[in-house]
DNA sequence: CTTAAATGTTATATGTCATCACATGAAGCA
DNA sequence: TGCTTCATGTGATGACATATAACATTTAAG
């Protein structure tokens, strides 16, 4: 049976062993990338926030790196999610463009996050059978989907097309290069 | 007169001052990131390769960040070059397509630099007078005076929608998640 | 109950950024 | 020419980060 003890009670645990360090460092670096972005995320600030020794995520962890594929993970599954949620009902179309709406939505609201899953060279760099592969795979399926049910002919272009305006306006946003773009959205969700 | 002697020669220099310390600095920066990406870049190894102390940078640049800047403006003025010179002749169209052609171009030879320019954060982050920030403005312009001829009246929308297109294949490119952004661009060059 | 496997700790090696006081050379001026 | 001053490079150093290794403590398997 396992002790769910504090794990946070200023520095001194009761138990030696955490609880669940690998869960409790995931949720500090979501909170910290959200905050301080990617960047600025380092394994010591986590420690110190979790309470144990630096050297304690690297049980869970190969290196920083892959705790970071790991944080970009949990974020292509939640972002799946939300596409999935936004493309439920209603007929293609709409379903498209809410998918749209619910994408730059995502994007503005977690824009670190964003920036670390589709930015940072985390996938193209990862071991080609990853799970973080795998999951930004998935976040591109609702996608391609709808796109395919609407457009048989050259779905797989169109997509990418599709996609690549989104995400494009997402990280003109994230950069600070341009402050609205669901309005630009609005020009193209005649798509 | 300045003595512009080697600066090279396996490490030890026959002038105690460098020459051109500032621009060495920054090519080796050009290269480094275009190599090895933005955040494989530390002051060190540039110190290193000029066969300098660690020290003498900063004599130069405040921090990293600020040398970032510079590359990241440096890169801005050769991308407005590059835009320019697309669109230099021919109709607003014809000019537009080429532009968008250009962009993918430069995007895809320059990864890193493009990486760092648009979606580092730096821009952003930035005091509002840098010169980064001028530059990264400027660059904007060819695509937006283009555009505003070719539909005077939602011509910012417009032209942030045509950026946003680019940008984002760029960047998808960028990181993996597609391999061919000509073949998507040319669904939408009907533009 | 004994022992192996997981998981956390302490200590340490290496590397980076950034700053300090100091050294040197270049340029202006007597 | 010789002095002075300013820009630029050096060496030493402090604060921190990543990562590893040897050791300690639980948990859980037999």
């Amino acid at each position: 049976m396992k002790q769910i003890v504090d794990a946070k009670t200023s520095g001194s645990r009761k138990t030696y062993h955490h609880g669940d360090l690998r869960k409790v460092l995931l949720d500090a670096a979501l909170m910290e990338i959200a905050t301080h972005g990617a960047q600025g995320l380092s394994m010591a600030s986590l420690t110190r926030r979790a309470g144990v020794a630096q050297s304690a995520p690297y049980r869970h962890f190969s290196d920083r790196e892959d705790l970071l594929a790991a944080v970009a993970t949990e974020g292509f599954v939640r972002f799946t999610e939300v596409l999935l949620e936004a493309a439920s009902n209603g007929d293609d179309v709409t379903a498209l463009k809410r998918m749209a709406i619910a994408y730059l939505a995502f994007g503005e609201k977690n824009v670190e996050l964003y920036r670390l899953m589709f930015a940072s060279g985390l996938v193209s760099g990862a071991g080609s059978d990853s799970a973080l592969k795998r999951a930004a795979t998935s976040s591109f399926q609702p996608l391609l989907e709808r796109v395919t049910a609407s457009d048989p002919e050259s779905s797989l272009i169109s997509a990418h097309v599709r996609w690549g305006q989104l995400h494009g306006l997402v990280m003109l946003k994230a950069d600070g290069f341009i402050h609205d773009p669901t309005e630009a959205l609005m020009g193209v969700l005649s798509f």
